[in-house]
DNA sequence: CTCCTTATTGCAACTGGTTGCAATAAGGAA
DNA sequence: TTCCTTATTGCAACCAGTTGCAATAAGGAG
């Protein structure tokens, strides 16, 4: 998705085009993958020094409740964002060596399912960031793995 | 789970035991519910004034480490911390009139079993906040669904 | 083009939560 | 009991993100 079809996305829902948004838009296109407001903030400045934090911030929350970004937190004190891709996907984040497996949105279908069936929820399940082990952080078949507080 | 057993169990698994550890758990197991890291500190500077912010943050990520409580953002700006409870459950929360309904935490079962199956993933989902629409929030069989910002 | 409404920006103050580090105090050993 | 090691606390500074509000500027109407 290009940012210009994003950009007359925000119109059409009746949101104003300003250059700062259309700044926004550009970085998170270009910078494939997930970028922390931060990096979105530093690529930014390179060419417009003014922008404001705010004014990102605030941005990414319009973005994100437009479905057009997912915010993802990976758990390390920052969110991240990246373009909203069809279909959808999830992430698989091991707890121990914080190797992440991209999976396929549609392993959330049957709870999708369960949800509106049993409890006429409409559940949001586009993006989710889910914490485990994997195979090689998993103790072989072993009793109790220690809790201790990982070392980071 | 009595407080005085919680307090064993960290003993057993190499933890100290400290007035501030003890005074915390006692408070998370009284106030039954989720209670903010806000919340708990008010309760215990009713009889102890002096318990520093610090050491509440450190001890209730130390608890969540061992599973021994259930730290939850229901996307209001605060976590919330509950005791762990078995069997588990989940909490659906509409992002409308932000109803929330618990559902039992049987529902991850197939998710789980997935993930385990088809890429060796052993995930945590013990305690999800899972955001959508409940049933009274559900446009009727409408087309667009307005996004603009809902007015908080 | 000019005017008007109001969404958006920019700023500064604030909030919830984290971190580095020195002081304290659990709890084990002798 | 006393001593020792080191986990934990308390503090102050910090970090990511939010908020209230005045100033600015989209974009529609005339």
């Amino acid at each position: 998705m290009h940012h210009t079809e994003l950009l007359a996305d925000l119109r059409q829902r009746g949101h104003r085009l300003t250059p700062q948004r259309e700044m926004i838009l550009n970085v998170i296109c270009e910078g494939n993958g997930h970028l922390t407001a931060d990096e979105i903030i530093a690529r930014i400045r390179k060419q417009y020094p003014y922008i404001n934090k705010s004014a990102v911030y605030r941005t990414l929350e319009l973005l994100a409740r437009l479905c057009l970004v997912n915010p993802t937190d990976f758990g390390d004190g920052k969110v991240t964002y990246e373009i909203h891709r069809h279909p959808h996907h999830h992430h698989l984040v091991c707890r121990q060596c914080r190797k992440m497996i991209e999976v396929d949105g549609a392993v959330f279908a049957p709870l999708e399912k369960l949800l509106r069936d049993e409890y006429a929820f409409a559940a949001d399940l586009d993006h989710f960031a889910i914490f485990g082990l994997c195979r090689k952080c998993q103790p072989a078949s072993s009793p109790a793995p220690t809790l201790r507080k990982r070392r980071a």
